[in-house]
DNA sequence: ATGGTCGCGCAGCGA
């Protein structure tokens, strides 16, 4: 199975690099972040017509996540498990695929340390972690992908100290990712790689991605049956390159199963 | 040292 994550920022816009991509990276599952766009203007056809499932869930304009799969896809579940449902602000989205438990994650971005915008990204972190308890069992296949918004260690920022304002590396945010670390959740992409300056995002600005000043904030956290099955992970920087890019790269996990 | 680019949508905000 290779499941992918990618922040496309529009979808809209993205929608030519996207189809580009699956025609080559072929990953059976596909989770989205910031597609921008209402359910009712998701491009359904055109994933269909490269043999893949969508399930989509946003309300235009901002953030909206989506997952596409050619592995089945069940069980769909918009927003959080519990509590009023447009909390997760369109996302949060999962669904089973392939006997996977999948979900395309957008983390708020929090702006700067101590506001209330920070507040609610350490709360929405907080209500990830209680819908991942409460619908998924650790022992079984689970998967949560997607733009956390936050540099697991200091390997994963080309300089810490100069890192928007404190946010993505406060010791408050890696503390609430690591509460999902601790229910049963690793950090896939480390298991294949140890190395630092390893981003998946960059600034549009300044030529940020030419002179390697990113972050790598885009995850996969998985539980241990898939955590075991692992054999491949890569950042495909080069569908940051060329026209009309994201500011983050696409993600690929292959796993045995 | 500062600002720099996108997307949305039509001004200026969010990232």
């Amino acid at each position: 199975m290779r499941l992918a994550t990618w922040n496309v920022n529009s979808l809209k816009v993205r929608l030519p690099r996207v189809e580009e991509w699956l025609g080559y990276a072929q990953p059976d599952v596909l989770c989205l972040q910031e597609t921008k766009l209402a359910d009712a203007a998701f491009p359904t056809m055109a994933f269909q017509a490269l043999g893949y499932e969508v399930a989509s869930h946003g309300a235009g304009r901002w953030n909206g996540v989506a997952i596409a799969s050619r592995i089945g896809l069940g069980d769909v579940e918009a927003g959080f498990h519990e509590g009023d449902p447009t909390l997760d602000e369109g996302r949060l989205l999962s669904a089973t695929c392939g006997g996977v438990r999948v979900s395309s994650v957008y983390v708020p971005n929090g702006r700067s340390v101590g506001s209330e915008h920070f507040e609610a990204k350490l709360e929405w972190l907080r209500s990830l972690r209680a819908h991942v308890a409460a619908t998924c069992d650790p022992a079984e296949p689970v998967a949560v992908c997607g733009d956390f918004n936050v540099a697991p260690d200091d390997r994963d920022v080309w300089d810490a100290s100069r890192a928007h304002g404190g946010t993505h590396v406060s010791e408050a945010e890696r503390s609430a990712l690591a509460e999902l670390v601790e229910w049963g959740l690793v950090d896939a992409f480390r298991l294949q790689h140890s190395g630092d300056r390893l981003f998946s995002w960059w600034d549009y600005r300044a030529g940020d991605f030419h002179k390697h000043k990113g972050m790598r904030i885009d995850l996969a956290m998985v539980s241990r049956p898939l955590a075991e099955r692992l054999t491949f992970a890569l950042i495909d920087r080069q569908a940051r390159k060329g026209k009309l890019p994201s500011d983050h790269a696409p993600l690929l996990f292959d796993f045995d199963c």
